[in-house]
DNA sequence: AAGTCGGGGGC
DNA sequence: GCCCCAGACTT
């Protein structure tokens, strides 16, 4: 039965367990961030961000007054925005309502914004020793595989189900171990991508999966959709020392951080003037700069590009756009990956022989 | 239940 | 090119 699997997985664990930022101190606010930011990120990818944020806003209250952009800046390059947003939301309740502390309770925890399944019990199990179940992807294979199932996880109901077997196998002296060793072994043995290392596996002599010899057929997921293209013509326009650049909207993709302006479709350079000359920015100077791809979850932008250098004209009309020094927007305007292979031309100056308009 | 939301690394 | 990642929220 499942239960066999705890004695050889916290022994493994014990003598195997990774050194990493978030284990060094357990405080509720720090296990907190780490599970936010681990969120459909590798633990690799994390590291530098986890150790850069937790210095700049040490505590739940630096958190909750800290301001967007600042905010989104610490963010910036590890993707899926809203979850910091919905951080310092939650930060502001626990302020509120918790007396600054998380809540050492695994359905207040879930209550609060950006907490679900498995962050609640997750934190509710590594950071206050309460038994419940942190199920994730790695947990959703290993079990898939320990047991030879071949039900589709994506499923919501095999996920509950996932969530009640561990639940009725939880060594109550150790939750936090015993939710961190699951994930541990899927990271790092039971691997997401190639060959899964049945030869040091603790679990090797209880896996069906591995004695029907069918771990890498498992586990069962329904495939994610095809994404849609969009594409793109991204603007490095200058006006002497300064860049332009704009601020999303508050919603949908990437919302409240800043880009490069830029218009739908691939646009050819008299486009591109037509559309700076109707903002009433004379342009001097313009050059194609190359394409370039950037791929979300479900959609990806196919973009070309133009820097062009203007006179910013008194009567320019609003465009919304923010014309600035090039080294504040690395320091102070979160920019999101998608514009880095035209972001390099915000410090660049122009060549002044050709391209005269 | 399906769609939205980033970016990067493995193969 | 495809898959997945210590998922959650909205529709």
């Amino acid at each position: 039965m499942l239960n066999e699997i705890v004695e050889p997985l916290l022994m493994w664990f014990r003598a195997n367990a990774r050194v990493l930022p978030w284990r060094e101190d357990k405080a509720a606010y720090r296990i907190w961030v780490s599970e936010i930011m681990l969120q459909q990120t590798r633990v690799e990818a994390v590291k530098p961000f986890f150790e850069r944020f937790t210095k700049a806003l040490p505590d739940v209250h630096a958190l909750a007054v800290c301001e967007e952009d600042k905010l989104l800046k610490l963010w910036e390059g590890l993707g899926y925005y809203n979850r910091v947003r919905n951080m310092q939301i939650a930060a502001k309740t626990i302020v509120e309502e918790f007396d600054g502390q998380l809540p050492a309770d695994y359905e207040a925890l879930l209550s609060l914004k950006g907490i679900g399944n498995y962050t609640a019990g997750a934190v509710a199990s590594i950071a206050y020793n309460i038994p419940v179940p942190a199920v994730d992807g790695n947990v959703l294979r290993v079990i898939s595989r320990v047991l030879a199932s071949e039900e589709d996880i994506m499923k919501q109901s095999v996920r509950k189900k996932m969530e009640e077997d561990i639940k009725a196998i939880m060594p109550k002296d150790c939750p936090g171990d015993f939710n961190q060793a699951l994930m541990e072994l899927g990271a790092t043995v039971c691997v997401p991508n190639g060959m899964a290392k049945c030869d040091i596996c603790p679990l090797a002599s209880i896996c069906k999966a591995k004695a029907l010899d069918i771990v890498m057929e498992l586990p069962k997921k329904t495939k994610q959709k095809p994404r849609r293209i969009e594409e793109k013509t991204v603007l490095v326009i200058k006006d002497g020392d300064k860049a332009a650049i704009r601020k999303r909207p508050k919603k949908g993709l990437l919302a409240g951080l800043y880009e490069l302006p830029n218009l739908e479709g691939h646009l050819t350079a008299d486009e591109v003037l037509e559309y700076i000359k109707e903002r009433q920015l004379a342009p001097i100077r313009i050059r194609q700069l190359r394409e370039s791809k950037h791929i979300f979850s479900h959609v990806e932008w196919r973009m070309t590009g133009y820097v062009i250098q203007v006179e910013e004209l008194e009567n320019a009309k609003d465009t919304g756009m923010l014309f600035v020094e090039p080294w504040k927007t690395q320091e102070e305007y979160p920019i999101p990956a998608a514009f880095g292979a035209y972001a390099d031309y915000l410090q660049i100056k122009l060549g002044q022989e050709k391209y005269e308009v």
